[in-house]
DNA sequence: ATCAGTTATGCAATCGATTGCGTGATCCTG
DNA sequence: CAGGATCACGCAATCGATTGCATAACTGAT
């Protein structure tokens, strides 16, 4: 009842044998075909309905024009643009994306990569690396293509796609020292992601370049990046340290919920104090105060990892291969001029 | 490089035959082996860290535990939910998820339907299906289970999983009658799509039940579920049906959008008028008004359907089916007593 | 007309796992 | 202890497509 038709089929129409009909289909054969042979065989898989076996080619080739798409959760919105954005460019060259969740469980994403290379895909673009990352580590040792997305791995060969943090946080940090902002506080990402350091990194080097005093206490890191832990760090932040104009948030889910912890403490955004997330999550034009933030491009890193590893898998790429995307400040309502001490 | 060891490295490690290998690693094979073989052979194969080719055994099974989810466009925050309904269930037993995007285009359903097949996946389910399918009815009329999410096909076999839209219209108008509101505006979904009529159908069924008076003015038809067309949706409603004190949108989508065309209108929601939407979707606690809606259960609704599909796949489910998933009225801030006139 | 050199197609092995059937070994029973 | 029943395992075909090699047909040149 299934797929029924196969090559024997439309050889046996045909009168040829199954390898001709084989390379008649096939658009990159080297083995020369007569015209009227070729059109011959196509009309017939046509008229039959051949659907080619994917799984019968793959056994034979090694190659099932598949990929594993790993995300920590499908249900954040930060990653189903870029799941789109991987599917821009696999998509129309024929591959499927085989969707797995982690939920930042390493030993989760362990048994999910083994279900991805059981099922034989051609590579793996994940969105879920953290900076040790062992399971990935090893199976791109074993040769399958891999490519980070928003991520990197520390001390790896393994291609990446990320967003310029540094840059990022440079006219954050600006945007704020502009309006006359002198004490930072920072809700970090956690620190096993490459995000976590990379961002954490880029406030304090932007912070200490344009000569902004940090303390310790200025500094809280969050255990995940969510809305609840961006409420609770933000209570902390505050009962701890004071003479704080604003809070930078290493992404907009801290932030919304860093605005949750504030109303509940009565601080009020941004008058008594400023708040920035990072990334531009399509809904914060609903959410009011509007976060100002910084937007990476979403779409595009799904299409470059998409690209990269696409380049991979042909081995066309050497040593370790790094993609940095451009970011913009999109300067919204949640900043506004440091109250005056 | 890649899957190394296959059954005959096994054999030949344990000096047996790759059918017995076969039989010592298939949980429920019913040719009887030694306790001991059996032993020895599953703890070689851990040993070498066999992974079985499930490409290698899908072919001669014809089984390749992998199912297509097919959804309109998993940017939208309704689908994700979902996705990670079905895969709670699937994922604990082997199967796989490939993950497909329609965009609502049924030339598109048509390509991605071929693929999945092409891949050989045990079964589909649709998020995605118009009330006039052609693409699925096919495939699934060719003997591939197929089961229908949110949404279902008319005049069809197809199992479905929707969610009770006449309860929660229901309580949404009774709702809004005990508010005080008497005529009702309605901004309906698509009507290619089953949502779209039987929310306009119940809308308008309880309305009558309730002895609401209902023109031909007050409904307007949207072509997406999407918050441009909520908005141009509400313009054109408010300004050819006057007297409308509450209007109810067919989805939260629409409603947002509904929002921002009532404040381009200087009317204030829920002052002047009540807006309702549908789904409940997480992020409405963040927008304010707050939006009154019913809360359905997206998460419920996926593994229901996975549910669903694992008994078509197993061959026990006969005619159609369909599940009715029960809703709940979440009254917030959008609702008030209406405005007296 | 013959032989070398193409050109077009067939043959058969192969990918890795599954499974019906066959066979040798072991068991039990009368 | 002979006979058949039972058990444990090997054999080989099979799923559908790919591909190196063999072979047949045909071309052209001498």
């Amino acid at each position: 009842m299934k797929s029924n038709v196969t090559l024997k089929h439309i050889a046996k129409a045909a009168g040829v044998h199954v390898s001709t009909v084989s390379r008649a289909l096939d658009p990159n054969s080297k083995t020369p075909l007569t015209n009227e042979v070729t059109e011959r065989i196509k009309q017939i898989a046509a008229d039959l309905g051949y659907r080619p076996n994917r799984l019968a080619a793959g056994l034979r080739t090694r190659r099932t024009m598949s990929v594993g798409v790993m995300i920590p959760d499908v249900t954040n919105t930060l990653f189903p643009p870029l799941i789109r954005g991987i599917e821009s460019v696999l998509e129309p060259l024929g591959y499927t994306s085989i969707l797995v969740n982690s939920d930042e469980d390493l030993e989760r994403e362990r048994r999910q990569i083994e279900v991805l290379r059981e099922h034989g895909v051609d590579g793996i673009i994940s969105g879920a690396a953290h900076r040790d990352d062992p399971a990935l580590a090893t199976v791109a040792r074993q040769g399958l293509p891999v490519v980070t997305m928003n991520r990197k791995l520390d001390n790896s060969e393994v291609p990446y796609v990320i967003n310029d943090e540094d840059a990022g946080f440079k006219m954050l940090v600006n945007h704020l020292a502009s309006l006359g902002h002198s004490r930072l506080g920072y809700i970090s990402g956690p620190l096993d992601l490459s995000t976590g350091i990379a961002r954490l990194e880029a406030f304090k080097r932007n912070c200490t370049a344009l000569g902004i005093r940090l303390d310790d206490a200025d500094i809280v890191v969050a255990k995940r990046y969510d809305e609840s832990e961006g409420r609770d760090c933000a209570k902390k932040l505050l009962s701890r340290s004071l003479g704080i104009t604003a809070l930078v948030c290493a992404n907009d889910r801290l932030a919304i919920g860093a605005y949750e912890g504030l109303r509940d403490l009565g601080i009020k955004v941004p008058q008594d104090i400023s708040v920035t997330g990072f990334n531009d999550n399509p809904m914060l034009e609903l959410i009011p105060p509007k976060l100002t933030t910084v937007r990476i491009q979403q779409f595009k890193a799904g299409a470059a990892c998409a690209t990269m590893l696409l380049k991979v898998i042909a081995g066309e790429v050497a040593g370790p291969v790094g993609t940095i995307l451009p970011v913009e400040l999109v300067v919204r309502e949640s900043t506004a001029a440091a109250p005056r001490g």
